[in-house]
RNA sequence: GGUCCCAUCGUCUAGUGGCCCAGGACGUGGCCCUCUCAAGGCUAAAACACGGGUUCGACUCCCGUUGGGACUACCA
């Protein structure tokens, strides 16, 4: 029997969750599932001073808004200070990491005329032979081996092999006895029996490090993936310079959550030339191997894209769902209105091949909606002139007859129109098109009027020709 | 500075020694379709960073150069 697969997503609560990270997450999400295994978050505060409650909220509200669940958590590693305590306490008495009184500000200055020296900014190791006894105040250091040779076997990038003389004796405990990153991760990844360490390849330094400190506790290493960073166009680190990089930031610019999840794992994992995946292919095809080793561009347009992908693959009903939030935000609907979902999924639906983003959707269906709309200036001028009113004003008296305004009704009799007057269909369409949308872009007209209803369109038609 | 990672079209990538005068996708140009705008179809331009090896044969293996990036804290 193979031991189960447990992997953990650990964001520091520094920030909202970003692409970065929600990359990170998202490869864990899809290897926990490809091998039926267990997905954990984890919150690394402890920072205090930077780690924030709202930030743990924003992270996962990102990760629910991506359909990212986890099976376990989140652990906050500030209400576990007593267990690292006790792992601490442990390297402590087995003479495996040992106290240090070295003043911050000393050691400060040293590294600084290390770097100016162009020496490896090291600690000396001063405190490291002088088994000192708990004292007030003291950081705790781990004793990294000073020969040899530490290999980390990654499952992306193959063998890398560090000298030993360049791991620094960590401090793992501060001087106020709080713990830090290096050595909570490992006594973490030890308490919840992590069998995959899949994280940003920021950490690949960190790695051998914490190889030791899992020897130091006699604990099995696990496997470590490191995934190459995501970029912004100018090839530095994909920060906030670089655009939004806030997953809800997408959310609120009318992405929908599977398309940038699509994204995001195209962005360094590939399947052969497929581009589009559904989310249990995704979880079917997932493997590490495929992952690339060098770090990607992030670019907008691929996602955008992509998006309009799934919009125009979304179903009336998901197309409903999803637009009416951005209907409220600007205001096109009531906060408390009734909506007839059935309708505006009709609606939606229309527009699904001409709306890149959902507020693109939302708002050109404003002319769906809206009781007034604006005519814009230069359509008028050029489909609202003198025969074209003429022919318009002909046309609203036929609809006006005309039981209904479905597409089956009104297409044959506006062709019939249009052939006797022997004009084309656009001669007819398009003040049409000006007068019921303001605009002279749109879905089919026959589409537009149905969707709108009789009572709209003569609404429409009376102001265009004014009265 | 030191350590480590990386290097195929503008971008994301396929490619695991011969299938490649390098394939797909986004974007860009052209054409078609058409009641508008899209969507869609077809099509064009566009890349193996450079230099040495290894080999009958290198995009693929090795070394170096150059160029990017990460880390180098009592941050994570």
């Amino acid at each position: 029997m193979t031991t189960p697969v447990r992997v953990r997503f650990a964001p520091s609560p520094t920030g909202y969750l970003h692409i970065g990270g929600a990359r990170t997450a998202l490869f864990n999400w899809l290897f926990a599932r490809r091998h039926n295994g267990v997905f954990i978050l984890r919150i690394e505060d402890t920072d205090r001073t930077r780690s924030t409650d709202e930030y743990i909220q924003a992270i996962m509200d990102g990760m629910t808004w991506l359909n990212l669940d986890w099976q376990e958590g989140p652990y906050r590693q500030t209400d576990r200070f007593d267990t690292y305590r006790g792992f601490a306490e442990r390297l402590i008495q087995e003479g495996k990491a040992y106290y240090c009184t070295c003043s911050p500000e000393e050691l400060e200055e040293r590294r600084q005329q290390a770097f100016t020296e162009g020496k490896s900014p090291m600690y000396a190791g001063r405190c490291r032979e002088r088994l000192l006894k708990p004292a007030e105040p003291a950081a705790v250091r781990f004793r990294m081996p000073r020969e040899g040779q530490t290999v980390v076997q990654d499952l992306i990038k193959g063998p890398i092999v560090f000298d030993n003389s360049v791991l620094d004796d960590i401090v793992i405990l501060r001087s106020d006895g709080t713990p830090t990153y290096n050595f909570v991760v490992v006594a973490d990844d030890i308490d919840m029996k992590i069998t995959h360490v899949i994280r940003g390849d920021d950490h690949v330094n960190n790695t051998p490090k914490q190889i030791h400190i899992y020897e130091a506790f006699g604990w099995e290493v696990p496997q470590f993936a490191h995934l190459p960073m995501i970029l912004g166009s100018d090839k530095a680190r994909l920060s906030k310079r670089h655009g939004a990089t806030s997953v809800t930031a997408y959310r609120d610019m009318g992405y929908l959550p599977d398309a940038l999840v699509n994204y995001l794992v195209r962005l360094g994992w590939a399947f052969g030339d497929q581009e589009v995946f559904t989310r249990d292919e995704l979880i079917q095809h997932f493997s590490l191997e495929n992952i690339g080793q060098s770090a990607a561009v992030f670019n907008p347009e691929k996602l955008l894209w992509l998006n309009s992908q799934y919009i125009i693959n979304s179903s009336p009903e998901a197309l409903a769902e999803a637009v009416l939030p951005h209907l409220k935000q600007d205001g096109t609907v009531a906060e408390t209105a009734q909506i007839d979902m059935a309708w505006l999924g009709k609606a939606a639906y229309s527009l699904r091949e001409r709306s890149k983003t959902l507020v693109e959707m939302a708002a050109q269906m404003h002319y769906y909606i809206a009781d007034e709309i604006a005519i814009d200036p230069k359509a008028r001028e050029k489909h609202l002139k003198s025969e074209s009113l003429e022919m318009l004003s002909a046309v609203r008296m036929m609809i006006e007859a005309a039981p209904d305004v479905s597409a089956v009704v009104i297409e044959p009799l506006i062709h019939t129109m249009a052939t006797a007057k022997g004009l084309k269909l656009g001669a007819l369409a398009q003040p049409l098109r000006v007068a019921l949308t303001g605009g002279t872009a749109s879905p089919g007209i026959f589409e537009v009027m149905e969707i709108m209803g009789k009572d709209l369109v003569m609404k429409r038609l009376a102001k265009a020709l004014g009265g």
